[in-house]
DNA sequence: TATTGTTATACTCTATAACTATA
DNA sequence: TATAGTTATAGAGTATAACAATA
């Protein structure tokens, strides 16, 4: 349990750190958007998956997901098959073309962090990426315990 | 200087904290979006400025900024006086209503962040803003080299 | 009836560019 | 001419609610 001032001190920060989220976004080709290589870079580390998945990871509705999933697909970098057990489910894989995309996004984030983070050791970045990730599921915990049913869901 | 898998682990961790902030922001009362409380927070921690000055905190264009002051100015909660020096400027002050709202809104974002971190140690707190603080500053400096003459202005 | 996913609409945040008023 | 700030416009991201298809 901390004292306040660190409180007020991390909200700055939090809020402050958009800053980097926007520079790194500018890294990206004009026509995949942050949210599309989000997608492309999940289905990537996670394997296929189906779109209320895919929303849990993103932590945001599913309509926002589909959004950025049919972004993607249409440039046929993703591929939605219908689920042969449950029709009303789409899988979703990358396509080899998705797969080339890929690597060139990450190339281009891991090279601006790269240039941006060159004074930082290997301690540090795997530091905050452990803090960054713990944050997230203490704060995630408590998402959950908001909808009972499905977290990522418009309640309707 | 840190290996790539670290890199791409902490470009999945940036992208993820969005979820944080939004669920911080929920706390925020309706006729107060993000924009103003940032604003509120910085003129009451640094003191009365001007609206290039604050652009410059907040790390947006100056267009951003004065939409963000216009919106807590019309609730009265800042004054926009005239610089007598150099009369195209206007000093930014927190108003005595603004500091009431500020107080409210303070109470709010700490009482979330207590209950969401009641795990953390006020050490684990600290050590996550000066990291986050660290980035950011690392970030700016290139930002800076990007536009010579004013870092938070439409070029034009 | 309940659930999966899509779409329509609205709101916030941001950047670019054009504009004004001063310097 | 150059600078401080405003405003108009456009784009990305998100949430809510209504909807279609399936369970």
């Amino acid at each position: 349990m901390a004292a306040q001032p660190r409180y007020e001190e991390l909200g700055r920060q939090l809020s402050a750190i958009g800053a980097v989220k926007r520079e790194l976004s500018r890294t990206l080709p004009a026509d995949c958007p942050a949210g599309s290589a989000v997608v492309l870079a999940l289905l990537d580390k996670y394997g296929e998956m189906r779109m209320s998945r895919l929303a849990e990871l993103l932590a945001v509705d599913m309509s926002v997901t589909s959004r950025h999933v049919a972004h993607a697909a249409d440039r046929g970098w993703i591929d939605r098959s219908p689920d042969p057990d449950d029709r009303r489910s789409r899988i979703l894989r990358v396509t080899p073309v998705g797969s080339e995309q890929l690597q060139e996004l990450s190339r281009r984030y891991t090279d601006a962090l790269a240039h941006y983070l060159r004074d930082w050791s290997d301690d540090d970045v795997l530091q905050l990426s452990t803090l960054l990730a713990r944050l997230r599921a203490d704060f995630g915990d408590c998402r959950q315990s908001r909808t009972h049913t499905s977290p990522t869901r418009t309640p309707a």
